[in-house]
Parts: structure tokens; C-alpha cells; sequence
DNA sequence: TTGGCTAAGTGCACTGTACATCTAGTCGCG
DNA sequence: CGCGACTAGATGTACAGTGCACTTAGCCAA
């Protein structure tokens, strides 16, 4: 977790870890899958890995929301793992059709970016 | 406006163009002052050129509300045009705080690219 | 035993917005 | 002339999402 100079979590106690610089919140859920598809794990550190992709901050409460929302949708699913240091973590893994899911929402960002960057050639260009 | 085989804008009537396959609606006010960019225009128009940025449908009444706002911000200012065919138009112009909050609104543009390029690299690398 | 860190969660007021609906100008057609 | 289609702009509202504050709880060090 954050080396020296690397993107700080806000305290939680604040619960104010949200994206802001970074993404618009309709983000969260892409990029959540994104993030478990390169393991399985518990929300905290999928805030961490939300950072290494750039977001500057990022809004915990939203992560654990959206999460369960995940395995409302039965995209992933979750069980309690108790940890060496800390509270018992709740570790989200994807299932198949989080997978599918996730596939689908990497060609939305693909399309998302490709968009964007068509968006900015019209800049460049004058 | 749409050649053969463009996008196509969902007939006002119902009011539904909405960005819907394009992207979220955050990005919506930074390309609309893109999109002013490249010349003074109506709304009506300015979806067409959102259009040609890629998204699928645009919801036009998100955007003449968009439009109203960046007014009431002071970015952008309007005067209505008698149009030679069709009711008036109402012609929205970048002032100068618009072309300084474009430029800021193009390097959010930006990072967000980058980050989502960032987050599709880890997917793409396995 | 106090405080700090990690981890997860709830509660609520507020915002934004998707969609329906309305107004109004022009044009083409029978 | 009346009708419908198209262009252009705008408002109203029910509802969902979310930002922020706050709570709970386990572990550890001083």
C-alpha cells in the first residue's frame, strides 16, 4: 500500500475517500471490475489499486456500496476472511458472469476513451 | 448534419437523445465547451456535433440545460438568430473565462483518457 | 486506556437527470 | 386550407445516486 509519494487515502474515519480529480462516479463500477479481474479481494484494497489506475481519491463508502451492488447484480460474491492485523475483511471474487460483465464494460472504457480522444483531435487540430 | 449512414438524432419530439452508449453524463458540459471550441453554435447543432464525437443518442433537453448553466456560470453567452428555416435559434459563444475553463476542461479530458488507458493497460497485460 | 490504523458499514439531505410534455416556427402535400 | 413532419427550445417531476458525516469493530503501540 501507498509507498512515499504515491497517491494518499484520506483517512476513513472521514469517509471521504471519493474520486474527484480522477473519473465521474459512473466509472466506479467499471473500473471495480476491472480491478478484481486482476484478483480477488476486499474493498479497501481495491481503493488502493482504483489509485494506482490515477484517481486521486476515492469515496470508500461508495466502494462498499457498490461492491454489494455487485453481488446484488450477481456479478461477483464474497466471503469474510479474518485478518492476521486489522478488522475481518470481506473479499469479493467475480463469477462468470462477472467475468462476461467485465469483458462488456472494458469494451464500454475502450469505447469511452477512443470517444474521448476524438473529442480532443478536434482540439489539437485547432 | 447526419450524412447517410451517420448517427442518427432521436426525433425531439420525445426528447430522448441521451448519451447512453457514449459516456457519462459528467462528461457532458466539458464537450459541450469543446464543441463551442470550434465555433459559436445553437444547441440543437452542438448535439450533432457531440454526435459526431461518437456518442450514440444525446438527450437534448440535458443540453439546453447544460447551456443555461454554463450562461449562468458566465462562460458562454447567447443571442438568439432568426433562422431562414425553422423556429429561432438560440447561438451560444464562448467568452473569454469559457476558453480558459475549455482549456482546464480539455487537460481533465485528458487525464481521464490517461487513466482509463492506465486501468485498460492492466487488462490488457493479462 | 488512550489513540491510531485498518476495514466495513449506515443514514440522510441534496443533486442531477431521464423522460414526458409543451410551445412554436417552417415546409411540403393533397 | 388543414395536416403532419421537422427543427428548435424549454419546463416539470419522480426517482436514483452520492457526498459527507457518522458508527462499529478488531488490532496494536505507547
Amino acid at each position: 500500500m501507498s509507498q512515499p509519494g504515491s497517491v494518499t487515502i484520506i483517512p476513513a474515519m472521514t469517509g471521504t475517500i471519493m474520486i474527484e480529480t480522477g473519473l465521474p462516479r459512473a466509472f466506479l463500477r467499471p473500473l471495480l471490475l476491472v480491478a478484481l479481474r486482476s484478483g480477488s479481494s476486499h474493498g479497501y484494497e481495491l481503493a488502493e489499486r482504483l489509485c494506482e489506475f490515477g484517481l486521486t481519491t476515492v469515496d470508500l463508502a461508495g466502494i462498499y456500496r457498490s461492491l454489494r451492488m455487485l453481488e446484488h447484480d450477481q456479478l461477483v460474491e464474497s466471503q469474510w476472511e479474518r485478518s492476521e492485523a486489522g478488522p475481518p475483511r470481506r473479499i469479493y471474487t467475480l463469477n462468470d458472469a462477472g467475468h462476461a460483465a467485465t469483458n462488456e464494460q472494458v469494451a464500454w472504457l475502450n469505447s469511452a476513451r477512443d470517444l474521448l480522444g476524438r473529442a480532443l483531435d478536434t482540439v489539437s487540430s485547432q
